[in-house]
DNA sequence: CGCCACATTGAAGGCAGTCAAAGGTGGTGG
DNA sequence: CCACCACCTTTGACTGCCTTCAATGTGGCG
């Protein structure tokens, strides 16, 4: 597959950031993208490096993570192909708060800082579209934050549930597979656990009947159990 | 103290979001404030909420927090006077995803959504600056998730120091007095756990010579101490 | 003086992290 | 084609921190 400015200009087009704006516009930040290849765990910039741009997905998977002082990394986000990322880094400072690795061998299109700001200045559709992206951030952090509050199988249920929905969206019910994407140990640092953990999160979920776990695969088998138990957590 | 049109307009000139509009563009706005009382305990929105505005907190304190499954509630923020909050609900959808209640009897002024929209519109100013709170407001939750990694004494840690930063900007040293401002009990639910731990916490980091303990406030006894514990958490 | 909210301290129990070991899988090279 | 190795996953035993329950102490306020 290869990567032609028009292709650029359509794959820019259909993320939220950019929709809106008139072809001209989508043409000149088009012009100013550099397209990265990034092999299995490489890493497109680290913490702490100086914020230069911001990144949009076009295949493979990444993660976004922070070291925590103990050594392990606490997964922010997974990024999927049509995603941008790192926006925020942009207007929060000059350095990127957290690392981007590759989890499978990926291209990236990323778009410079200058370029956008220019533009953000002078259209105020690109800056509501922004605004817009930072607030589902915002929500985002806020339901990780709720979810850490909860016990590890109630995480598990919960991630299950979103996975889910965004897999089979409207069609989520009893039998329905949805695919882990990720090493278990992956999720585990995601869920703020570690693999062994998780595992015995797995155990228990299938042992009460809720899921069927079949390698990278999770089978539903009780919807409304799975809710239950990601909204109850605790007690 | 009386609120009359110029204090409001020079109260909204203060806050990082208005600064830097023209005088004309301030009066439209403070002619749209609403002021608002709310008595100790009282709420100034709840949680699903349809969100009509944001707020300024002009005087007393007020706590964001969310209730969690099991009862307790998830404290997001404290609010001091002359910051803002709720912003974000404005743009990322029709409803409050939190509540903001009263720590004692407050005067809050509210900027209606329909106003802001309008000025945001053709004001890339006011839009940069929405931009660098929300970004702001996406680093607080990014530390604030890597606080939850943590054990709670290293929590406890990190929040006196950065309140100290907060109250004794570039000052902060041994002997300082950090005034908490908020009752332990609540303290805690921002630190996600309970007051007996919280307690306890506060008893280790005294016997470890780090602090002394005097009703709500804190001295500070040994801040090396106090960020070594802070930064390295578990082990 | 007595009630109430807040704070502290003790004891017991549970969940999760760590260490350790075994089973399974895929890939590589002989 | 098979043997070997590396990595992932699972399971067991143990430890430690935090939560819960309970009791006591303390200050404000009617």
């Amino acid at each position: 597959m290869k990567t032609e400015p028009s292709q650029a200009v359509e794959a820019l087009r259909r993320t939220p950031v950019f929709s809106g704006l008139e072809p001209e516009e989508l043409a000149a930040v088009a012009r100013a993208v550099v397209m990265r290849e990034v092999p299995k765990g490489g890493l497109l910039f680290e913490e702490g490096d100086e914020a230069r741009g911001f990144f949009l997905l076009v295949s493979g998977r990444m993660k976004v993570f922070k070291a925590t002082p103990d050594g392990r990394e606490q997964i922010l986000h997974f990024i999927s192909p049509g995603e941008t990322f790192a926006e925020v880094a942009l207007f929060a400072g000059s350095s990127y708060p957290a690392t981007a690795q590759a989890l499978a061998p990926s291209r990236v299109a990323a778009i410079p800082r200058e370029g956008l700001f220019r533009l953000v200045e002078k259209n105020p559709q690109l800056c509501l579209n922004l605004l817009a992206g930072f607030a589902r951030w915002v929500r985002q952090f806020n339901a990780l934050l709720a979810e850490y509050a909860k016990a590890v199988p109630a995480r598990v249920a919960g991630y299950l549930l979103a996975e889910g929905m965004r897999q089979h969206p409207g069609t989520l019910a009893d039998g329905v597979r949805v695919r882990l994407g990720v090493n278990k140990g992956e999720l585990a640092a995601h869920l703020g656990t570690v693999g062994e953990t998780l595992s015995r999160a797995f155990a228990r979920l299938r042992e009460d009947g809720l899921v069927e776990v079949e390698e990278k695969e999770i089978v539903i088998r009780d919807l409304a159990g799975l809710r239950d138990l990601a909204a109850g957590g605790g007690p």
